[in-house]
DNA sequence: GTACGTGCAAACAGTTTGCATCATG
DNA sequence: CATGATGCAAACTGTTTGCACGTAC
């Protein structure tokens, strides 16, 4: 339903006047083959697996300039790294395994819109976005 | 209706036969009389102006122990450092001004136990713990 | 006195910054 | 060829570890 693919988000880089190198093209591509979020220091490891080389610097800046450009999105599970995925509007969350540290997306059925009302009437704290992440034990590891 | 105080933990530590140290009982005082949860180089702050200069290894081991005793719950809230609060056992979730960083309890109404049943039925996947976080504007800041 | 708690220095991981160089458009 | 992207070294923050010393019980 979501059709953000590769293609289109690099295409949509260079409209907007920003140049195309290889590093930010293989980027965009491993963030929208792998299924999991990833760290800098992940994503560096893969890059190397794809015969490149890229300096982590490198890394950690194109991730900021994909996330100013709302192509990407910004993850915590807790463990002190950042996680970054593709940006696929649909709202989703996250079950985190404990064991094995793989991570699957999960579809809230309530919607926590209402809460979020109830903050505001209750605290008057005006809510912009919202974290959850459940952590248990994945089909394989329980 | 949740009364650990300060009194209550000192005394169940001791009862297990653990010594009771000038940091150990500052500690637990500043987490019981903070509002906040704090981290690590805050408790380390806070406990200088409360003429103790402890090492930072030593409030990191100490958080650990509590920890582990259960006395303290671990948070975090994405701006990568580790978070703690005296864990008071009953479930609330947080408020997070984007601006001022002050961090408010929040009780949900509605619990997230039917999702998480959802969750085992759907995915198959065991849940033992989330965490939900509301980032936003509190009423001092909107 | 013994086991547990502490302090210090050093190491470590993730992340950021400054600056010189490179290469896309 | 100009601007934006890159690489490298160094700094910085939160955190952990090893080891010698100190102290509550």
């Amino acid at each position: 339903m979501c059709m953000t693919t590769q293609a289109d988000v690099i295409n949509g880089l260079k409209n907007q006047g920003h140049k195309i190198t290889k590093t930010r093209k293989a980027l965009v591509e491993i963030l929208e083959n792998t299924k999991q979020p990833l760290s800098v220091p992940e994503v560096v490891t893969l890059l190397k697996n794809n015969h490149l080389s890229p300096n982590k610097t490198t890394i950690y800046r194109e991730l900021t300039f994909l996330l100013d450009q709302g192509i990407v999105q910004e993850l915590d599970f807790g463990d002190s790294k950042k996680r970054y995925e593709l940006d696929t509007q649909d709202h989703h969350h996250h079950l985190v395994c404990i064991n094995c540290k793989k991570i699957e997306d999960f579809d809230l059925s309530s919607d926590l819109d209402k809460e979020e009302k109830k903050i505001l009437k209750d605290k008057n704290f005006k809510v912009i976005s919202h974290s959850l992440e459940f952590f248990g034990y994945c089909k394989d590891c329980r």
